[in-house]
DNA sequence: ACCGGTCTGTGCGCAACCGAACACAGCGAG
DNA sequence: CTCGCTGTGTTCGGTTGCGCACAGACCGGT
């Protein structure tokens, strides 16, 4: 049995004040996030929001006819389950683990609380929504008007930057769900990465070697994104 | 000189309980919103906010190389400049006037101090952000997932139900500058739309004649969109 | 050592959309 | 009335990504 981690590895827990922490700390339950783990369902009401702390969550929409496109991935950099405290209880997409890993969760009522003190916490959880607002107007656009190849570098460097270390776990059939696009077309793009050095991998494991030729690769969506998370989210926030 | 439009057809304004609204009637500020107006530019600190009354606000994502992609609109039933109380003061979107009309707008502080009360405003605003989280989001799938002709459909249905009337004062210039699409595919959708008699245009003037068919035509995220105003903006809001 | 499942590579034909170029009609200004 | 601008219709070749089909390579379990 291993020690559990520290639930501050997540940057918005981190980011609490010493009083909210205190208060929240006893109340935080370590839970495990395996691969394809369903944190909510579509339109169904949270009864947790969720910290990741290694592992990452996508957030996505699936379509009618059982196809689906994400919407934003969330790692320790933020919380799942924003419609929690911005009053709609529900969404109309999914929150899906992408990478497993593990978590911290809050009950909703709890979560609720907190909020509704109108205290620092609430500034805090909003301006993360507004980090990840910017995250789906982007994915958006990127949508529109970007390669497959900008794109999937784009996605790279967004989990990366979810997790520790240059490694994911994730098949190119996986990483096709998330973007919205077919398998092979996601091996095509990958090829080329490795082709070039950027990457390697090898059956569902992939290695990022070249992180500053794969930010130039990519589109200018990942570098909006970044900047938004950066200046919305400084690592210690003041107040 | 006519008499200004009654502010409470802004369907946020006309959802504040009567002591709020009395505190924010004399700080409302009539203000014209003719097309291609910008109400802020990407960046910028925002200095007002702005309630369209009878007018259509893009709010759009513009590339590096002058390209552009509509994120969301907004029209009466909400309120242009929510990183105002969302805490960032900017974003990396502009908003740009669509079609004419006019609208009230507050100063920025007003708005600030209006929202830290922490009182039915607060959550009356947050519902509405997350109302437009959806349309993001659901405006990513849809640029994913589906055809230029659904996408057209998508979108004047969701001009017109932010405007009243069935006619819109709208370029297919424009329309695809909005969609991120060329002018000359919205030429064609739209050309599908008048033969089958769903709408006419002429020069600039569009006017829907059968907007069930025009539904039945568009894809779901139309309905999804409208489904979760509804859900979250009731006309009578209570509390 | 074999088998079955998973992950990755590849080769079609096809539809959607793009980029560019051009024709023309309506409308307002002079 | 005419000129010029704006808005719309049309064409054509090129590219991207899709749907489908299949092959090979690797891995774990029996």
């Amino acid at each position: 049995m291993t020690t559990p981690p520290d639930p501050r590895m997540n940057q918005l827990l981190a980011a609490l004040p010493a009083p909210e922490w205190a208060r929240w700390q006893p109340l935080l339950e370590l839970v495990d996030m395996p691969l394809g783990k369903v944190l909510y369902e579509s339109g169904a009401t949270l009864s947790h929001v969720y910290f990741p702390i290694n592992s990452i969550v996508s957030l996505l929409y699936v379509m009618e006819n059982g196809a689906s496109a994400e919407i934003a991935i969330v790692g320790n950099e933020g919380l799942v389950g924003i419609s929690l405290f911005m009053g709609g209880e529900s969404t109309p997409s999914r929150a899906l683990v992408q990478s497993a890993g593990q978590g911290y969760r809050l009950k909703a009522h709890a979560m609720k609380d907190e909020f509704n003190r109108a205290g620092p916490v609430l500034h805090l959880l909003l301006r993360y929504t507004q980090a990840l607002i910017t995250q789906m107007t982007q994915t958006a656009v990127c949508n529109r008007h970007h390669s497959l190849d900008q794109q999937l570098c784009r996605w790279l460097l967004l989990s990366l930057d979810r997790l520790d270390g240059a490694d994911l776990v994730m098949t190119q059939e996986l990483i096709a769900n998330m973007l919205g696009v077919r398998r092979e077309g996601v091996t095509e793009g990958a090829l080329k990465l490795q082709e070039a050095g950027l990457i390697r991998y090898h059956r569902g494991h992939i290695t990022v070697l070249d992180r500053p030729r794969l930010e130039q690769r990519t589109c200018e969506c990942y570098a909006v994104v970044k900047r938004e998370y950066d200046r919305l989210l400084p690592v210690t926030l003041a107040q």
